[in-house]
DNA sequence: CTTGACTCCGTACCTGGCTCCAGGGTTTAT
DNA sequence: ATAAACCCTGGAGCCAGGTACGGAGTCAAG
């Protein structure tokens, strides 16, 4: 058939039907298609973008700063130095992202060295390396 | 003197009064000393703290999981494999989530191109690169 | 042609993570 | 020695992001 229920939709991104639905009034997938009785009908381009949708927040990411994102494209109706701009914006804000995690990460691989080598480590080793990474007012 | 108030930790960490005493409350932050006054004093560890907790939760950690990342630590009372084993989960989880900024960011670095190029790109450009990034049960 | 699983819509409710009182005591600058 | 600015506790309120529910219509399998 080539297009899918809510149910259908729902359970290949792995979330609630009434998620769907949310999403659907906060603008954040776009209105379906509806056959004769009602029924929403999806193509699977929505899986894709609900997926994005379902890891963006798991990275962190507000609904907000997510319609954000999806609307970032060059099109007839937006100015290119516009999104271009607003794109920068959200790469320097990912690479902040990114230094941050990764120094949680060296952070935690000294920890399972220290592990492999003996006794107590200082109080809290994870605490030694994010700090110093003061805000910037992206969010 | 060497010790802060709750107004100056909260200033020096950029938060709400109200945020360090609800972190208390829910275990994120240790109950501190308190003066005679009732009054309580932390020290500048508990800044860093602070602040730790402040950029894991904009990096997409639930209170939850940020305590858990607290707790990690070698100490006479935690057996080492078991810290390990936990360390390299979270390890794991943030090389997950490193992946998936990176891919957004080369989707959106690949927008800025197409910008700075012509036209407009294909309907969502972001939408490419995050797919395939399958949930695999850290949270 | 019925039955069980699905869908619709509207509204109410819930959780996490704060945020804001009220009513009262404390500190500090003048 | 007094006002402004802070701190205390307990509890209520608030916003984002869902989740659940009720009553009614729809669809697919047998």
């Amino acid at each position: 058939m080539q297009s899918l229920t809510i149910g259908q939709l729902a359970k290949s991104a792995q979330v609630n039907v009434e998620t769907v639905r949310y999403y659907e009034r906060e603008g954040l997938l776009p209105k379906p298609m509806r056959r004769a009785s009602g029924y929403r009908q999806y193509t699977s381009e929505t899986v894709t973008r609900l997926q994005f949708i379902k890891r963006s927040k798991e990275l962190g990411f507000s609904l907000k700063e997510i319609s954000e994102l999806l609307a970032l494209r060059v099109d007839p109706h937006t100015r290119c130095a516009d999104v271009k701009q607003r794109t920068e914006a959200k790469i320097a804000d990912i690479k902040h992202r990114i230094v941050d995690l990764r120094r949680m990460q060296r952070a935690l691989v000294n920890l399972t060295e220290a592990c492999s080598g003996q006794g107590p480590t200082s109080e809290c080793p994870i605490l030694d390396d994010l700090e110093g990474s003061h805000r910037h007012g992206t969010r």
